[in-house]
DNA sequence: GGTGGTTTCGAAGATGTTTCGATAGCGTCG
DNA sequence: CGACGCTATCGAAACATCTTCGAAACCACC
């Protein structure tokens, strides 16, 4: 059945050329000792010019790779294809699961587990404790990417540096000069929103600015809750110079009522928008933003349910990817 | 055992004529990973070569809602998150798969078949006849979205009315006074392309303006594809007063363009787009452009798609949902 | 019970690893 | 000088996997 002296290198042809027996290559390949030098040069440069690859390392065609659900709350942002593009990098099938287009009573754990599913990622959203039950009596392991609720310390999650994002934003328009500066959160129980609201308020404290509450808002997190809180945020009396919007999409609602209002970003109004969506290289003005990198965090979850489904232990039960500023346009000194 | 060429190919006759025993043929038919590649495309190409169909259904696995693959090329756009939302509303439990994301030799026919999935829809990707014909030996059907190619007549497909919107672009643009109409469309082999050009030419010919093929430009569906026949376009002795690009990303790219040549848009330039994604309407200017229903698309496609699964004809293999134009802020009369 | 196809299971083969003994080289001691 | 002992190097053979594939059992249906 054996033919080409073409085809792919094996030790035996190694061993071969190089005038030796097998055993010997393969004790070069692992680095075993009893192996003379010259040889082992002779034997490494074959191997080197054959471009060898052991047949265990080969990249072997996953036969079945494990099939999971992803679980978003909806697909309603740009925010899900970044995501997904990284999940199934990580080498997983996954199906996706749209809790907003389920029929309202879905019970999507149940659905997991008769579907023969391996295990779920669930993209920002609460998992129950009952669900979480349910799961680990079937041994079906969860990654949550982005958790609205701090995840009892079993649940493996995936983050971001919130915290510092949020921080690093508020302390860029701090060092631009501005002194009233708005926050615009999501929801306020998220867990995300949470943390970069409070790294907006540590840096504030640091720079020694008093926080005014009514420069901290909650909406949702697409266009229409930047909208709108911006909206109200620049009607106050003493409005704000600058604003950290907890999305792009709600930065870019902010840019929009900006717009309307008559002001200019960021000639009159700063903008610092939190995700870094591709889009945001593309608006105007360019939009400066707080960097999370989505398709990492997906790769990483994906990374870990893969381990938990091959029964491997976890490294860290939570992993947060670090968050970076990245100025563009939409911010500068206070007028 | 009879021998004859003449009647219907059975797995045994292939078999036969592969020199493999007929249980490796099944094996082929069904996916199965225990078969050498060597062997494979030999058994592939005569089953090819004999059209075999098999006789028998094979046994339904799973009475609940049917689990099917999604087929990007690439996940690199907010178009996939609208499709996306869109099939999940129609029932189907879908299982993403994008073929960039997949080891390059990753077949994903044969990975749908073994994977248990019951269809599949393919977006804007070619599928070649011998794809379509192992799909069809499983009995698993497929309808594609928005084809590459015009698909044969047997393979179900859902796309919009590019020629209508090409076309109610361009009036639009003509309407308003212009002249000097560029078009960027996608590249140069997509149907939907084409179809969005030759509406373009319609119009041009309707209102009696002579084409002039320097206006026609040809770059990828993203950004930076309308970016650069942007640049080249503004670049021309008589340059444009209007560009009709081939999607919305595109036409943030001109945008973009626009805004470093010193030209205000709609003032200099006039834009309109394609597909109307959300965020075109917070772009600045808001954008006006070609409404396609992605979301519809998509709902469209899984119904078809769980027709087919449970057996029931199709009313319609070509499905064209309506285009419609909506004008906002990046178009202007001429200057 | 025949036809058409699927599944299970083990045999055969291919590839790599490990063990262990053969041998050569070399120094040392009688 | 030659016997002896020691070590470094290497390959034969046994072992361990993994892949490939067919015999035979099985299933569904007519």
């Amino acid at each position: 059945m054996h033919e080409q002296t073409a085809g792919r290198p094996t030790l035996a042809s190694i061993a071969a050329a190089a005038g030796v027996s097998l055993p010997t290559v393969s004790k070069v390949v692992n680095g075993k000792t009893d192996v003379a030098p010259a040889t082992r040069e002779r034997v490494l440069a074959l191997l080197d010019q054959y471009d060898y690859v052991p047949l265990a390392r080969r990249p072997v065609p996953e036969p079945d790779s494990p099939l999971v659900d992803v679980v978003f709350t909806a697909l309603d942002s740009p925010w899900a294809v970044e995501l997904l593009r990284g999940i199934t990098e990580s080498g997983l099938e996954i199906v996706v699961d749209s809790l907003a287009a389920r029929p309202q009573d879905g019970d999507w754990v149940r659905s997991l587990i008769a579907g023969g599913r391996r295990g779920a990622i669930v993209v920002t959203s609460r998992i129950t404790a009952a669900d979480q039950r349910r799961l680990g009596r079937s041994h079906l392991p969860v990654v949550v990417i982005d958790p609205v609720d701090m995840p009892g310390p079993d649940v493996p999650s995936v983050g971001a540096t919130n915290w510092s994002g949020g921080m690093a934003a508020t302390e860029h328009l701090v060092e631009l000069g501005h002194r009233r500066i708005a926050v615009i959160g999501g929801p306020e129980d998220y867990l995300c929103s949470r943390a970069r609201i409070d790294g907006y308020r540590a840096a504030l404290d640091r720079a020694g600015i008093p926080a005014d509450p009514a420069l901290v808002r909650h909406g949702n997190f697409h266009h229409d809750g930047g909208y709108e809180r911006a909206r109200e945020l620049l009607e106050l009396p003493d409005r704000p110079t600058a604003v950290f919007a907890g999305s792009d999409e709600q930065a870019f609602g902010v840019l929009e009522a900006a717009r309307q209002a008559g002001l200019s970003v960021p000639g009159d109004l700063s903008v610092v928008g939190f995700d870094d969506l591709p889009m945001a290289r593309w608006s105007s003005p360019p939009l400066t933003t707080v960097r999370q990198p989505l398709a990492d965090m997906g790769r990483m979850a994906g990374r870990m349910l893969l381990d938990l489904v091959s029964g491997r232990e976890l490294a860290s039960q939570r992993v947060e990817l670090a968050t970076s500023l990245v100025p563009r346009a939409s911010t500068a000194r206070r007028p």
